[in-house]
RNA sequence: UGGGCCGUCGCCAAGCGGUAAGGCACUGGGUUUUGAUCCCAGCAUGCGUAGGUUCGAAUCCUGCCGGCCCAGCCA
């Protein structure tokens, strides 16, 4: 068993250097992070990097960090996805003291407005989009300043409070920031603050019918909040002066620092809430939580771990460059973390029989297994033995090379625990497919070891055959077959079909507990494995988590391949 | 060809003027009743590139090359 007790400060980074540096300068008593989700999704691991830097900051500098709701567009936003986003950031073992939503400040966002108005920078907009949009100007060509830009003061107060007052029909006007239609940072031609929509929104209901953009609404809302350090994807770092500018010109509680940092991309994986959105929508997974879905939802009923997952956090780093980081990664934080913790079973998922036919017909017995190969902590079980059982298919081969330790005809293996056995015969169906492998054992090599001392060299997994649970095993693969399906504009053609494969005639070992459990299972050999959510007693459904490593599959490609 | 940002081993990433950490991957070897785990060893005369400054440059300066982001009343 591990302890956790530890406490384990994260390794620097370009961020933690600067908020450092502020300390030793004095400038904040206490640090203060957010994390700030807009519900409108499930979050995914790209997510949990931010929430592994936000709240881990928080954690290491004594400070602590807001979950805050970046909810200002009603139409996208649910109660569900908010529900979801407070179980996740919960399950990876983060706490948070206040949990506002941007939503909350929403009259003080609108009385922030006003002032921007009367300070002669802000006006109502009632041009429409599309004249909007090419008075914007284009990359290399400044905008056009609105006809309506120069309304006075009084018209643009009366204006405003009109369409809050449920006055105008949605897109009738908008309000906007008076900054500069020519700068070369588009974010600067005078965007727009703050726009008509009647629509009802998951917490104020209809209580608004004009809403404010992000923003407007973000750097107010970390100022309120009293944010020190508020950190962002790249993709923000041209809003900056933007998010400066409404700091600048409002007398607001405190200006905190904008920092961005590059966003998680993994090969093989989306990490964009639109296309998950998607693979969901069109049935392509079963919903968010789908174990193949790179969601923390996903991720979590496939049977990671949040250790796992913090740890990946950490040691991918945050730094400004673009980077695209190898499953193998991740692959090793998780196999790393389950190693130590994953209890040992045996189970076999392609099951073919095996008759042991020295062994007494109404003979039974118990064997005794360790419950994991390092760590006495764990103990041991007893395992029953009996003349049938099961082995898995691959680990028998008629015609095996000189290298496979496992069994064939004429040899001698271990079976895990038990005893050695010879392979004496095969008996196949009609078809040439195999019904069942005659066996004889060693009775003096109970536990695995014979008295002569003799060397064998494989061990395979098996389980009585009349002891065993019949369960169903779900086997994982990535979901995409192209290194990076973020690039593409129809990621359909790249689908694995082989990302999800079904074995309906898995023999388990009766140990093993069909239900959730907290701690997860090594089937031995064949990887990490935990009871699906929706799995019972009645119909027990298991998903393999990761595979083991195994340096046997190489070999053998290598010969196929000469 | 406007603006912003980034380029250190296959993938990440330290380094902040004194002579290239670490992880993953890979390769070789050892232990092993999981071909797992674990252990040991190897893996950048070079930091996008060309110049310059300096006794000394991945680190400072200049030019060039390459990549990413921005023209929602989305966030």
């Amino acid at each position: 068993m591990t302890t956790e007790s530890e406490e384990k400060i994260s390794p620097p980074n370009f961020i933690r250097d600067i908020i450092s540096n502020d300390i030793s300068e004095n400038k904040h008593d206490n640090i203060i992070t957010r994390f700030p989700p807009e519900p409108n999704g499930y979050l995914h691991v790209g997510h949990a990097k931010s929430i592994c830097l936000n709240f881990g900051i928080a954690e290491d500098f004594k400070g602590v960090c807001n979950l805050r709701f970046d909810d200002t567009n009603p139409e996208k936003e649910e109660q569900e996805y908010i529900d979801s986003i407070r179980q996740d950031v919960e399950w990876l073992g983060f706490h948070w003291e206040t949990n506002p939503s941007a939503s909350d400040y929403f009259d003080q966002l609108y009385s922030y407005a006003t002032q921007l108005i009367k300070k002669g920078l802000a006006y109502v907009d009632s041009q429409n989009a599309d004249d909007m949009r090419s008075n914007r100007g284009s990359l290399t060509e400044a905008g056009k300043n609105s006809p309506f830009r120069d309304r006075s003061i009084e018209e643009n107060l009366q204006l405003f409070v009109d369409m809050k007052n449920d006055k105008y029909s949605d897109g009738e006007h908008a309000l906007r920031a008076k900054i500069d239609m020519s700068s070369p940072n588009i974010n600067m031609r005078d965007p727009v603050i703050y726009r008509i929509r009647h629509a009802t929104h998951h917490n104020t209901g209809n209580k608004w019918c004009i809403y404010p953009m992000y923003d407007f609404t973000h750097c107010l809302s970390d100022a309120i909040e009293g944010i020190t350090h508020s950190l962002c994807t790249l993709e923000f770092e041209d809003h900056r002066p933007l998010y400066d500018w409404f700091l600048d010109k409002l007398e607001t509680p405190c200006h905190p620092q904008q920092i961005e940092f590059a966003r998680l991309q993994l090969k093989y994986t989306l990490t964009s809430k639109r296309k998950l959105n998607q693979l969901v929508q069109e049935n392509i997974v079963d919903a968010w939580d789908d174990p193949r879905m790179p969601t923390i939802s996903g991720m979590r009923r496939r049977g990671y771990t949040a250790q796992s997952i913090r740890a990946f956090s950490e040691i991918i780093g945050v730094t400004k460059k673009d980077s695209t980081i190898e499953m193998g990664v991740l692959e090793n934080c998780l196999r790393e973390d389950l190693n130590k913790r994953a209890i040992r079973r045996m189970a076999v998922i392609n099951p073919v029989k095996v008759i042991i036919e020295n062994y007494p017909e109404d003979q039974e017995e118990m064997v005794t297994g360790k419950n994991h190969p390092q760590d006495p902590q764990f103990g041991t079980r007893e395992i029953p033995f009996s003349r049938e059982i099961y082995v898995e298919q691959d680990d028998f081969m008629e015609d095996a090379p000189r290298k496979f330790f496992r069994l064939s005809p004429g040899r001698e293996v271990r079976l895990r625990f038990a005893y050695y056995v010879t392979c004496k015969e095969v008996i196949k169906n009609d078809d040439g497919s195999i019904r069942e492998i005659i066996c004889t054992y060693d009775p003096e090599s109970k536990g695995g070891k014979s008295p002569d001392g003799r060397k064998v060299k494989g061990t395979i997994h098996w389980v009585s055959a009349k002891h065993a649970t019949t369960a169903s095993v779900r086997i994982y693969d990535r979901l995409f077959n192209i290194s990076n399906p973020a690039k593409l504009d129809d990621f359909h053609n790249a689908l694995n079909p082989d990302s999800l494969i079904t074995l309906d005639n898995a023999k388990l070992e009766p140990s093993i507990e069909t239900v959730r459990q907290p701690l997860a299972y090594q089937f031995e050999r064949l990887g990490y494995f935990i009871a699906d959510t929706h799995s019972t007693n009645e119909t027990p459904i298991f998903n393999r988590t990761m595979s083991l490593r195994d340096s046997w599959a190489k070999i053998e490609k290598e010969q196929n391949n000469s």
